[in-house]
DNA sequence: AGCACGCCGACT
DNA sequence: GTCGGCGTGCTC
């Protein structure tokens, strides 16, 4: 490990350590070394008083500046038990870095598993161990996956994606068998060769267990338990580290994590699946604002492995890139809905309510109902009829607590956070007062703080107050007895409530699921949470009871999530068709005719696509253009806007005025959500109809916004970032 | 980011 | 008399 003294040949390394972006050394620190170790490889360097992770790097950032060569400090150790981190890794964080504006030490060491920097080298060398005795050579109890059989659209699109090299996108209905898809993509992969390595990502932790599940029965029995590893910010630091090497090492076959498995070091990787790729989780907004669906194509490129994009409702950046003529994706299409466990030898698509198997929509025109009413008395009467059926039904709020703000009818009082530029939400359960940004949280006054008026009434519903209402409402419904009580009249209704709030203890969203599951629950009230992924066989009927308020927002991208989380959630009924019910997707709207909702109603993902496409086109922005933004935080607005303002103006005044030409800047504005913890926040949009030309400026602009800083302008400033590509604005 | 050095208030 | 508050400043 100790480079032997007095040799004579001394060699200046390139080391990046976890230094964040700002603290002026920017790049690689240098230290001589007389072996030489590879680029990629581990080593421990001291810095000041300590000693830490390194990664030796021979890219273009690390063609630094020396300070004087005799004062350079000599590398602490090699981690040589570990293997170099590929030139394909490494040009995927070189890319990482320069492309979300961010230090390349600082990204790299960022997306290495925290152990490998904490641990001590002694540490590290006996997890090594351990873990290389527990690899033993794996068991095949199994000479071969099950076969399954296929639906003809299954096999199709296989085919399909197998005969080109290019990008897939996997347009499927939900429940059309994506999952499928993978499974066979990753089984032949595996089949082929025997080095092969698939990595499979899924939008969020939640949905990890149940697709990791899914792939250890298919997997296991024939590759062994430890072929299969998970990658998401919920395991212990140990089992990072473990999954970790084992990608590294290449013992881990499938790699199934969320957005930051895209980081997962795979000395063979030849296969990148995307679940659920429109999905916003995709895109980190902490630290470097990657986007891991648009990463996973430039890695596909970069190490020559294929990658497959799969949802419902593709991002429309995706769908564009997915145009038959000359897009840059395959666009692969499953269009009907397969029946699956419920008679699991078949295989065969089984019809429910409409043809295609997707439930039938109906809009409930809430300009004909009575005034404030929140459930129109046609929905409730259906989900009345579910319940007496035995049936479930879900209604879906994006909204949580009990009111999203308490209001004084006296003096006009509203219960404003202290800290925020937000209401704090009423909590019913606790009797609390909630900001959902700073978390700021009070018991409830008894009577308006402003003016003493005992009589204060929370104002709008959220998840909470829809559950209680419900239960008023259905409180004279009965569903058929059980089997174990039986009482002549019937049984109360059953209400559940799944949201953030009501899962907040670790393992209580797996203990509500099964609740819905074993059909212990008539009636399931919740929030996005419930329309994500989750398997619900006995739902029969979805309501989304307010879904307007993102038909005219601000942001251009609301309408997009808007339809692709009511068609996620028309996906949760009559999975099971074989109740032999109709399965419904009910929408209470003032908009009934609204265009979204048309297409909604055909299930008509295309037409909609097409017709934001075309919106986009002509307002020239995303996919058309490309887009940044610059935030700042600071303690006044003015200090915010004012650092925006005057790196603006250097940008204009300077060598970067030519790089402007293709780039418009924006003036900048205060966040949508000003203030959050006493910080105000403001922004300001970079866009430009070429992502070079963009790309250009942004790097050559980061130093100047860098000395802003320090300049009167940046007085007063707590920090700023680039977002590329954000999503929303 | 750590971790030093450095200069002012309440305690074994 | 010290222990310790966190304000600048440096680390190849």
């Amino acid at each position: 490990m100790q480079a032997k003294l007095g040799a004579h040949v001394k060699q200046v390394i390139q080391v990046l350590v976890h230094l964040p972006a700002h603290s002026q050394m920017g790049s690689a620190l240098s230290y001589w070394s007389e072996q030489a170790p590879a680029p990629g490889s581990l080593v421990r360097v001291p810095l000041g008083q300590r000693e830490l992770l390194g990664v030796v790097w021979d890219g273009p950032a690390a063609a630094a500046q020396l300070p004087e060569p005799e004062k350079l400090r000599p590398l602490a150790g090699v981690l040589d038990g570990i293997a170099p981190l590929s030139a394909a890794w490494r040009q995927l964080l070189e890319f990482s870095a320069s492309y979300y504006q961010r230090s390349i030490g600082e990204v790299v060491l960022a997306v290495l598993p925290p152990q490998l920097r904490e641990l001590s080298a002694v540490q590290i060398g006996r997890r090594l161990k351990r873990q290389t005795l527990a690899n033993a050579p794996p068991t095949p109890t199994a000479p071969d996956c099950e076969p399954v059989a296929l639906t003809p659209e299954q096999s199709q699109v296989l085919a399909e994606f197998e005969q080109d090299r290019k990008p897939g996108l996997l347009f499927g209905a939900t429940g059309s068998g994506k999952t499928e898809v993978y499974l066979q993509l990753v089984q032949r992969l595996l089949a082929r060769s025997p080095q092969a390595q698939a990595l499979v990502m899924v939008p969020e932790i939640n949905l990890t267990p149940q697709l990791e599940a899914r792939f250890r029965a298919r997997f296991a029995p024939r590759f062994g338990q430890q072929a299969l590893v998970a990658m998401h910010s919920g395991m212990t630091p140990a089992q990072r580290l473990h999954s970790w090497l084992a990608a590294h090492s290449g013992a881990a076959r499938i790699v199934l994590g969320t957005r930051m498995a895209i980081f997962a070091s795979m000395p063979s990787l030849q296969l990148i699946v995307v679940d659920e790729e429109h999905d916003p989780s995709y895109k980190s907004q902490e630290g470097a604002r990657y986007s891991a669906r648009d990463l996973a194509v430039y890695r596909a490129q970069l190490e020559g492995a294929r990658v497959i994009l799969g949802s419902a409702t593709p991002s429309l950046e995706s769908w564009h890139h997915s145009r038959p003529d000359g897009g840059r994706y395959t666009r692969l299409t499953m269009a009907s809905r397969v029946g699956r466990d419920a008679s699991p030898a078949d295989g065969q698509a089984r019809l429910s309510a409409q043809p295609d198997g997707l439930p039938q929509v109906r809009r409930v025109d809430m300009n004909h109902q009575p005034k404030h009413c929140v459930f129109s008395p046609p929905l409730l009467e259906a989900i009345a009829q579910r319940v007496a059926r035995g049936e479930q039904s879900m209604v879906f709020l994006n909204r949580r607590g009990y009111a999203p703000v308490l209001h004084c009818r006296d003096c006009d009082w509203k219960s404003e956070c202290p800290h925020c530029s937000a209401y704090r939400v009423f909590h019913k359960i606790d009797r609390t007062l909630r900001c959902h940004h700073c978390g700021f949280t009070e018991p409830v006054p008894r009577a308006c703080p402003a003016c003493g008026n005992p009589d204060i009434a929370p104002m709008g519903r959220g998840t909470e107050r829809l559950e209680e209402h419900l239960a008023e409402l259905l409180a004279d419904v009965r569903r058929p007895n059980t089997a174990s009580a039986s009482k002549p009249e019937g049984e109360p209704v059953r209400i559940a409530r799944i949201d953030a709030d009501s899962t907040r203890l670790k393992g209580s969203l797996e203990a509500q699921l099964a609740q819905v599951h074993a059909g212990d629950i008539d009636v399931l009230v919740g929030t996005q949470m419930i329309a994500k992924g989750h398997d619900f066989r006995r739902i029969t009927l979805v309501a989304a009871v307010n879904p307007d308020g993102a038909l005219f927002s601000s942001d251009f991208r609301a309408p997009e999530r808007l339809f692709g989380l009511l068609m996620q959630a028309a996906g949760r009924a009559g999975r099971d068709a074989g109740m032999g019910s109709q399965s419904e997707m009910w929408l209470q709207t003032f908009h009934p005719h609204h265009p979204l909702f048309a297409a909604l109603k055909r299930h008509d993902y295309p037409a909609f696509a097409q017709q934001q496409l075309q919106e986009r086109a002509q307002a020239a922005m995303p996919p058309f253009s490309y887009q940044a933004l610059v935030r700042a935080e600071a303690r006044t607005q003015d200090i915010a806007q004012g650092f925006l303002s005057a790196a603006s103006a250097a940008a204009t005044t300077t060598a970067l005025a030519e790089l402007l030409e293709h780039v418009s800047l924006f003036p900048p504005v205060p966040m949508s959500i000003q203030r959050i913890a006493n910080v105000e926040r403001a922004q300001m949009l970079v866009e430009s109809g070429s992502r070079l030309a963009l790309q250009k400026f942004l790097g050559a602009w980061q130093a100047t916004l860098q000395a802003q800083r320090t300049q009167p302008a940046g007085r007063g400033l707590i920090r700023w970032a680039i977002d590329v590509d954000p999503l929303s604005i």
